[in-house]
Order: C-alpha cells, then sequence, then structure tokens
DNA sequence: AAGACACGGGGGGTTTTTCCCGAAAACCTA
DNA sequence: TAGGTTTTCGGGAAAAACCCCCCGTGTCTT
C-alpha cells in the first residue's frame, strides 16, 4: 500500500506542484493540500484525514510550521513532518527541528530528493541534508549554549548590558574598574560574534539571558 | 453580619498582622488565610471557604498573584480581589488590575487606610488610591499605546534600531540623512523618556514592534 | 620552576552616539 | 497666498561606545 502524504503551504500553486511531483512517486500518494497549520488541524479530527507524512511549509499565515509541527508532534506523534522551506535561516531549522521535524528541505529541491527523503523518513524516521546537519553541529558548538561559553560574571554584566545605564554605572554596579567591563565587552562580541551593544541586547533577549 | 475577608500571602507573618488588623475592623472577619494561589483555589472547591474579599499579595511561590486573581476572576467573579504588595512597580500594578483586582494596597498601608479600602470595595466595587490612579492616567497618556504618539516612519526606524546597523546604515537604508535618522531617535527619546539605544530596544521589544 | 591561562585593570585612539542649536523644504489649511 | 506644522537636514561638541596593545597577579599544569 502506498504511504499517504499531506501538504501544507499557503502558496497554492506551490503546494499542488509539490503534490504532483509526490504523485509521480509510485511509493507515496497525497491525501489532500492545505492552506495553512489551522486548517490542517481541523482535517486531523477525521481520523481517516491523518497521512503518514506532512510536507510542511515554515511560513504560513494563521498558523505557522513551526507551531503547527509542535502541536502535531502532542497530538499525533506518529505523523512524521518534513519541512519545506526557502528559507535557509539558521535559527528557522532549529526551531523547526526543535518543534520536532524529522527533516528540513529548501524549496528548490530536486525531484529524486524528495523521494528518497520520503523514503528515508518512512524508513529510518528521518532525512537530514548535509545544510541541516551543519547547522546542527553549529548549534551546539559555540553560538547556542551560552550557558558553556560565557562565564558568570559575564552574564551578569550582560544583564546590566540590557538597560539604560552606561558601561561606566555597570562597572560601579559591579564593583569593577571600567577597563574590566570593557573587557567583558570585548570577550563576549569575540565569542558571540557581535558588532555592538545593540546586538548583545537581541542575542541576551533571544537566548533568555534577559527577559525584558 | 460581618464581610468574610481571606488573606494570601506566603510570607505567614505579615499575613497573620493584617489578618488581626482586619479582626480589629467590627465590619469584617477573616476566614482564614493562605500561602499561595494554589491552596487559595483548593479552599475554594469548598464552597463554605468563598469569602467577600481576597486580600491578595502579589509575589507568591507556585501561583502568583496575577495568575490566582486571574483565574478567580474567571471562576469566581463575585469575589473581589484586592491586591496587597511591597512593590510600586507600574507594570506590575498594571497586570494586576487588568486580571481583574479591585485595587491595589502598598503593605505599608495604614490601619485605618486598609479599612476603609475594604469598606469602598464591598459598597462601591472597587478602591483606588492616588498612586494607582496616576500609574492608570499614564498607562493609557503615552507610553502604553505607542501606536499613537509613534509615526510610521518612526516605528520604521525603530525596527531598524533593533539590528546590528549604526544610524549611518539605517540612514542608507531607509534613504534619509543620518541627520535626519538622528531626528527621529530624538523625538522618540524625548517621547518615550529614554536614554539610549539599548532603552529604546527593550521598549521596541517589550510593545512589541520588534519581535525578537 | 616555567609556561599557559584566566582574571582584573590601564593607555590611548577612533568611531558612534547623544545632544543642542538652527533652518530650508514640503505640507496642509484657512 | 500667507501662515503654521511637519519633515528633512546641517554644524558643532561632548559623551559613550568601540578597538588594540599591554601589564601584574594569581592558579594550574607539565
Amino acid at each position: 500500500m502506498k504511504h499517504s502524504i499531506v501538504v501544507v503551504d499557503d502558496h497554492v500553486l506551490l503546494s499542488q506542484a509539490i503534490g504532483g511531483l509526490v504523485e509521480g512517486f509510485e511509493q507515496f500518494t497525497v491525501l489532500y493540500t492545505c492552506k495553512h497549520g489551522q486548517e490542517l488541524l481541523e482535517k486531523f479530527k477525521n481520523p481517516k484525514n491523518i497521512p503518514d507524512i506532512v510536507l510542511m511549509d515554515v511560513n504560513m499565515p494563521i498558523l505557522n510550521g513551526i507551531e503547527t509541527t509542535a502541536q502535531l508532534q502532542e497530538k499525533y506523534p506518529d505523523v512524521k513532518v518534513l519541512a519545506l522551506s526557502i528559507e535557509e535561516d539558521e535559527t528557522l531549522i532549529l526551531k523547526m527541528l526543535r518543534a520536532g521535524a524529522k527533516g528540513y528541505l529548501m524549496k528548490d529541491v530536486k525531484k529524486s530528493e524528495l523521494q528518497t527523503a520520503l523514503m528515508e523518513v518512512i524508513e529510518k524516521g528521518f532525512h537530514h541534508t548535509n545544510t541541516v546537519t551543519k547547522v546542527l553541529v553549529d548549534s551546539l558548538s559555540e553560538k547556542n549554549n551560552p550557558n558553556s561559553v560565557l562565564k558568570e560574571r559575564e552574564l551578569e554584566f550582560i544583564k546590566h548590558a540590557c538597560t539604560e545605564k552606561t558601561y561606566r554605572e555597570i562597572a560601579d554596579e559591579m564593583c569593577l574598574s571600567p577597563k574590566t567591563i570593557e573587557g567583558y565587552r570585548n570577550a563576549i562580541f569575540e565569542k558571540l560574534n557581535l558588532r555592538n551593544r545593540t546586538g548583545l541586547v537581541i542575542y541576551a533577549i533571544r537566548n533568555k539571558i534577559f527577559v525584558p
């Protein structure tokens, strides 16, 4: 029996094109297509509409790919989600994988690669391209775990930096020389590859070092 | 018949002290005291334990005052919640009021004021001190609705400012002179009462002008 | 004991940011 | 069309942020 696929993408033309590709594979068949996550969740209320694999766009209106995947993962853990996106954005890829996607394909994927990806997801449970693997490796090395790279004192400084205080004032509060504070800043900029304090603030908030 | 009061505060000593005050008022009596919101909700399962007024601390473990008030408001809308806190933090006050509190008292409140507050809550349904009223007025004047104070072009600039770009670069991207950008910045600092770019970034994120 | 390294701190210079001023130019609006 | 407001821009200067190179003091390792 053929494996069932559902395509979720607000770009109808594209979802149909992908559906066409899938129909060309003898092991797979398209159950239906959806425009966004909410529509998909509606469909799933009828068990007949639950497929083996969901090909999910990341950027969608109403309910985006990340949230949809997370909800699917919780309610229907047997359904494999394969992300499909034009964006090669690191954080997006990571977010999708964290949400539970079994793979992440670029939308300009070749027909044959789509097929092997689908097959691998059925057989191995996942399919990761080189790009994705690289992102994964990077994520655990430097940036992603600030706790390992950043020292206690630096984290403390960062919290102060997410404030209207000047470095001079931060130095006073931490009972250190302004020069030492500068040293912290430089070290952090280097490690995190930042250009200025604004970048640091955004980083701190994204990584929950500082909660606004 | 006396009006019934429940005191919720993790600081047992304080809740007993307040209980003592209340017992001194001839119109009121203390039903019992709780250490946190969860305990209170447990108690409420028995209708006999539902009082007229809850004197609620804001900072508590397990279930804090804001969440507790929100749940109470939903499940037991007839119970009047009066917030009780040491903190004069604007956002906290607003959060409590939004959650449905009928008033917000500082913990160093005088005995007589506590009594009038309780009476007003029973009679008028609310009691607001000058501090709270001021916070409320402020909240609807400037800061709270950025949309009304900030113009389109300024909002656009703010989004750029939440980036590692320098003002020079932002000017280029917006096709304006760096001096114009400075003008925007100054106007925004003035309106929002900010000291520097870091403050602007935090403001933008808190008010969802920029989503990190 | 000598090198490696983490930590706190300094000198001095460039770039950005911040601030205070004023003023064309464009835009309503009466 | 005159008059006011908004938008755009500029000069100049002080403050803050950013950058590079260096030093002493510990601590740990080899």
